[in-house]
DNA sequence: TAGGCCATCTGGTCCT
DNA sequence: AGGACCAGATGGCCTA
């Protein structure tokens, strides 16, 4: 069945013109190819109307060349389009929210980075350090809602939303992430090693929450009077290393670009020679790689950030 | 089940 | 002539 086209010019071409797909070829390449130099001429509508059977015969081994050569093609095609799959997963490790189970898709992973691109020369013609929900908002735009989730959720990673097992391993506490944002008054702030009562056992049932249209209240809200939250002035602007933000001072991420090479699910925790990782039965919707050195520096913005 | 996303095949066009 | 690039068609998979 036909599958109608959107694009109406092409569709009456398209009519004529069948598509085949692999099952198809086997049976009707050497037809088309006996017809490739078929005369025609124009009926009374003015449609291309066939003369006769004038086919022009072409050996067994012409047509098994034919084949050949389209095989080789679609391999070609192929080989093509993986190494444009590779270029673009190479982006989406630099955009800012990588996570290697929810993968953005390809035109959001565009939209990104080229959102990216503009907040970063924003930043720069600026010359001042940005600020965080405008950075963020222009980040998402135009994206879809779900990514708008996604990158807000990376972007609200937080210390506390992870805490170390007896074992050494890192879980997600369920702490709705909004928190870290917009906490509850009274809201006692964790330390990078342990939580306080309120975090754990106070642990807010999750819930549907629209990021975006938190920061934009937000934001929107924001008088000269009430103060747009700003960082305190050891803040760099947000940049991003695999997905997480950090607002670490530049020696920092030059100390963390040399210990991880290989992005944050290969840096060791201090001291114990293990890796990081998101407990596998955790709450946190994405696989997202929490380093070591993002402790400090996410409580720092968030300290930065509720003052 | 509809819609989104993706991989693949395919033919057309352009370039070397 | 052959390769690169492109866009349309198609079917599979997944999710809401």
């Amino acid at each position: 069945m036909m599958r109608e086209s959107q694009f109406g010019a092409t569709f009456t071409r398209q009519e004529d013109v069948r598509t085949l797909n692999s099952a198809d070829l086997k049976e009707t390449e050497d037809d088309n190819t006996d017809r490739e130099e078929e005369e025609r001429e124009e009926d009374e509508n003015g449609l291309p109307k066939k003369k006769g059977a004038r086919k022009k015969k072409f050996s067994d081994g012409h047509n098994d060349r034919v084949k050949v050569r389209r095989q080789e093609a679609n391999a070609r095609e192929r080989s093509r389009m993986h190494g444009l799959n590779d270029a673009l997963e190479s982006l989406r490790k630099v955009v800012p929210c990588y996570s290697k189970t929810q993968k953005l898709s390809k035109i959001e992973t565009l939209r990104l980075a080229k959102n990216y691109i503009w907040a970063l020369s924003e930043t720069l013609s600026a010359g001042k350090r940005p600020d965080l929900l405008a950075f963020v908002q222009t980040l998402c735009k135009g994206l879809s809602q779900p990514t708008t989730n996604l990158v807000a959720g990376c972007l609200q990673l937080n210390a506390r939303n992870f805490l170390t097992d007896h074992n050494g391993d890192v879980s997600f506490s369920g702490r709705p992430q909004y928190d870290s944002l917009y906490p509850y008054p009274n809201a006692e702030m964790a330390t990078p090693t342990g939580l306080s009562s309120g975090t754990r056992d106070g642990v807010k049932p999750f819930r549907p929450y629209n990021y975006y249209a938190s920061y934009e209240s937000y934001y929107d809200s924001a008088s000269p009077e009430s103060g747009s939250p700003h960082f305190d002035g050891q803040m760099s602007p947000p940049i991003n290393y695999n997905g997480i933000f950090s607002l670490k001072k530049h020696e920092d991420q030059v100390e963390y670009s040399k210990n991880c090479h290989y992005g944050m699910r290969y840096c060791n925790v201090p001291g114990r020679g293990s890796m990081y990782r998101v407990s596998p039965d955790s709450h946190f919707p994405y696989d997202l790689h929490p380093r070591s050195q993002s402790f400090q520096s996410q409580d720092e913005l968030n300290t930065g950030f509720h003052n």
